[in-house]
DNA sequence: AACTATGACATGAAAACCCATTGTATCCCC
DNA sequence: GGGGATACAATGGGTTTTCATGTCATAGTT
């Protein structure tokens, strides 16, 4: 799987009163050329306090490399459940939330828990999908690197948002 | 076989006294994508305790891959026998059940008893398939993983039924 | 006639949709 | 290079539509 499209950059956005953040346009860009969707697929991280997010196309892609691996050992009953396993992390756990013609989502309520989103969202381009933080989470975490923070403080500086 | 249109998101819903329950509408807007049935079939799953539920369209398309799979091995006596097996399964332990207008399907109550489906129905988008849970059963199942019980636990909390 | 099954309608809440405003970067022409 | 016009991005607000679900109506059964 070599993806043409990845995701780079990085942006802070308001999320309003009614959990709507916009998904910034250089991001939309990305999903739109890899499929014709305009929704995106939200996630909890499951290494960071944060969401992973792609685009529908991705998901299926993801989906169908999962099932050829399973094909050559399907004899193994433990096999079963641990295969349920993954397509319940892959799917349930996962909301797909359309973006309206401006450009924005509403973040349904459980992701918003899920990634400990407040009232702004850092957007963060990682290559096959992207990552919405918290801020001050994103800030706290003593595993990113400190020229990452940095970017993060940049962000907050120019909405007048600095320490 | 790659399906472009799969079942994932969560949600809890009522099953009212006379046995009916609402298939989410984005469940159901992927059945209609997929063909332009409307309605659902469903299964007792085998490896949970729970219902296995997906469309007509995908029911044929399971069909159709199991007889190329007997083709290929018509040398093996045991595979005439394994394959009456697995149509028995497919054809005649499952029920097909129309959603009216509301989107609302009653759950026979074979189904209901085989699921083990009381007043409450947690539906799991898995891929090709989703899944129809009683909450509780999927909470008690020591196979599930945590994070997906919290997803459980939020559709409950979310209609005030939290622990 | 009572019961049951099923389709139709009503309601309240939530989600999707549309339009308006602002700020900022871009372009073009002088 | 400056100044103004233009396009697009982000955000605020209001209106419409859809969803889930409760309730009623109809029709068939025993």
């Amino acid at each position: 799987m070599a993806l043409e499209h990845l995701f780079q950059g990085s942006a802070l956005n308001a999320v309003d009163a009614k959990g709507r953040v916009s998904v910034p346009a250089f991001l939309r860009s990305v999903i739109e050329r890899r499929g014709d969707a305009r929704s995106i697929v939200l996630a909890k991280h499951d290494a960071f306090p944060a969401l992973s997010a792609y685009d529908p196309a991705y998901a299926a892609l993801r989906h169908s490399k999962l099932e050829r691996l399973l094909e050559k050992e399907e004899t193994n009953p433990d096999a079963e459940v641990e295969y349920q396993r993954r397509n319940m992390m892959a799917f349930a756990a996962t909301e797909e939330t359309p973006y309206d013609s401006s450009g924005r989502i509403v973040l349904p309520p459980m992701m918003r828990r899920k990634g400990g989103i407040e009232d702004l969202a850092l957007f963060l381009g990682t290559g096959e999908t992207f990552q919405i933080w918290n801020p001050k989470l994103f800030l706290a975490d003593a595993r990113i690197p400190e020229d990452m923070k940095d970017i993060a403080r940049f962000r907050l500086e120019e909405r007048g948002l600095g320490a």
